[in-house]
DNA sequence: CAAGCTTGCTCAATCGATGAAGCAAGAATT
DNA sequence: AATTCTTGCTTCATCGATTGAGCAAGCTTG
């Protein structure tokens, strides 16, 4: 490797000069169609050798520009504070790569505003297709897409616009909320009540799970109170804060709660430990999606977990197959043994 | 925005035709210095009215490959499984788009030959800048730079030729391990045995923190056994099994344990549930890295957080003062009040 | 030995955006 | 009226890689 500070990066042309060749012999060596175009293997190892010496790297944005796919996928993604989308962001790149994809991601931290100016970006980057994550407004995304004859996905979030591939939370939910009914039997002998914390109630995940609560309540001949359901947002304090309210309500007769994520658990955690419900097991806790802590706090606290692995093969077979209708692949969730 | 089918991306030579002027007056207007062109506000207005309804997106290939400077800066990262990592991402994303740069970032999961392979790719994509963040050999991509005239620079893990963020490992791991042995003493009337468990003999930050661990030992006039230093990977089973051959041994007489991560935490708590230590505070523990479910675990676990914010003010500090000589700066964590 | 074929290359146009240089028309100055 | 200046554009070369077309030299074949 030239370790000589090079002002300009070394191109096909300084390897051509230094070969005694053409840039498009060194062109076609270096992209491995070099047996297509009838180049010696003589002169291929020895332009190869060079390139290596010089420490050559092509030039992607002149390639790209040339070539007609950009074999570019981009995906974009509201936070990385959870395993959830940790573990999305992790093997999408990983089976983006193993299919000779580029995969460039996003975080726009659920900012619907830097989620159109992201995918923006994106199209600029010729990415060939781009899946929107827990999007807020994915048809806008879809359109903007569409409009440049870029293919994209929904992931996590349906959108009308798009093929989208989501958790079955209907009955992901209908499931954990009977399981948190029967541990409330178990331990507390009382069938609830249960309280819904955290999410949107705008965005579909929570509807569905909401819907899914509901569903498990009245499976059972139970009713659901109104003010127990509170899609107060996913923030850690906007769920503290709304379990506060509740209490200043008098509202504190709950057996327990459905929490609609690991970042509004902590909310609900942190509030569980200021009111002291600690390790008296007066409260059974279930929790939308899956965290390795939450496992052993000790609340025999019952997680779903998404089918991450499932959802991205549906997404990459979706890419593949080559639809675009709307359509919504529901992936059931993962439930644990009882 | 136009809605129809289109083969090709709109250009500014199509923009040109539509609007009745030349490409060049589109791309001057497109890209805000239309003034310094001398271009009229009425044609200005008109182009990007035009570009609007189009749903124009600048090709960024072709508008890189011409200009100088690329404004892409990037970053590899091993794992997006923890906190730390995770705010590291998120935050970098969020200062390098304020700072007018695009950031890409890609995950090489610790293994080094992706980390090459990342490091090749982001060059061919012209990145600007590139951060090697907890990579297993810094000093093979920062030649791998050098030869492309390109900067880089190391975090979390330190390098021998490039600027080197990272945390003060040495005196986070000494006031961990002080406060973890002064809760022994506390909770359980004895100073240790204490076990340090998790990370790689070879990084930097393991051997380190394995550095402050036995200087807060001396600091108490303690002794460390070496068969209490299990540098074991960061893998949670790695963790585990290593518990696991120490019990065989029949050296279970440990009071408290230094965790080298919360992945390597999450080894250890599972050990600590199959082996019955639940409830009883006969374990104390402190783990280098935090997590906020951790803080909820119940066995008071002391944890050390890495500084996010300032280690990245740092990293673009260095980057903007535009040093390169291989100095390494250390952040002190961040160790809440006892 | 002429005509055709194969091998191993080179030439030159091209992708889309950029910006230096240039040019025409009108305004201002002498 | 002649000259210079300003305004508002257009023309064209360029960035680096790619690829269809072409070409020369050697090899076959009838």
């Amino acid at each position: 490797m030239n370790h000589v500070k090079q002002a300009k990066r070394t191109t096909i042309y300084d390897l051509a000069e230094l070969a005694g060749t053409s840039a498009s012999a060194v062109s076609a060596v270096l992209n491995g169609n070099w047996k297509k175009r009838r180049i010696s293997s003589q002169l291929a190892e020895k332009i190869m050798k060079i390139a290596e010496e010089q420490g050559y790297a092509l030039n992607m944005q002149a390639s790209l520009l040339r070539r007609e796919k950009s074999h570019i996928i981009g995906m974009i993604v509201p936070k990385y504070d959870n395993r959830y989308f940790g573990s999305i962001v992790e093997l999408f790149e990983d089976m983006a790569r193993a299919r000779g994809l580029f995969p460039i991601i996003t975080c726009t931290r659920r900012d619907p505003e830097l989620e159109i100016e992201a995918a923006r970006t994106m199209l600029s980057y010729q990415v060939e297709c781009l899946i929107a994550t827990g999007a807020t407004d994915p048809d806008r995304i879809t359109e903007m897409c569409a409009a440049a004859g870029v293919r994209s996905l929904n992931l996590d979030l349906p959108g009308a616009l798009a093929p989208s591939i989501i958790s079955d939370n209907f009955a992901g939910a209908r499931e954990l909320t009977r399981r948190i009914l029967v541990n409330c039997e178990r331990r507390l002998g009382k069938k609830g009540p249960l309280l819904f914390i955290g999410g949107r109630g705008s965005d579909h995940n929570t509807a569905e799970r909401i819907r899914g609560f509901r569903a498990a309540h009245s499976d059972l001949g139970l009713a659901v109170a109104e003010e127990h359901i509170l899609a107060c947002g996913y923030a850690p304090e906007k769920a503290e804060k709304a379990l506060d309210d509740l209490a200043l309500k008098g509202d504190a007769n709950v057996g327990g709660m459905f929490v609609n994520s690991t970042i509004s658990l902590e909310g609900v955690m942190r509030w569980v430990r200021r009111s002291g419900h600690l390790n008296d097991d007066s409260l059974v806790l279930g929790c939308f999606d899956w965290d390795p802590f939450v496992s052993l706090l000790g609340n025999e606290i019952e997680m779903v977990r998404q089918d991450v692995p499932e959802m991205l093969k549906k997404v990459f077979e979706v890419i593949e197959s080559g639809v675009s209708k709307p359509v919504v692949i529901q992936v059931p969730p993962l439930i644990p043994q009882m």
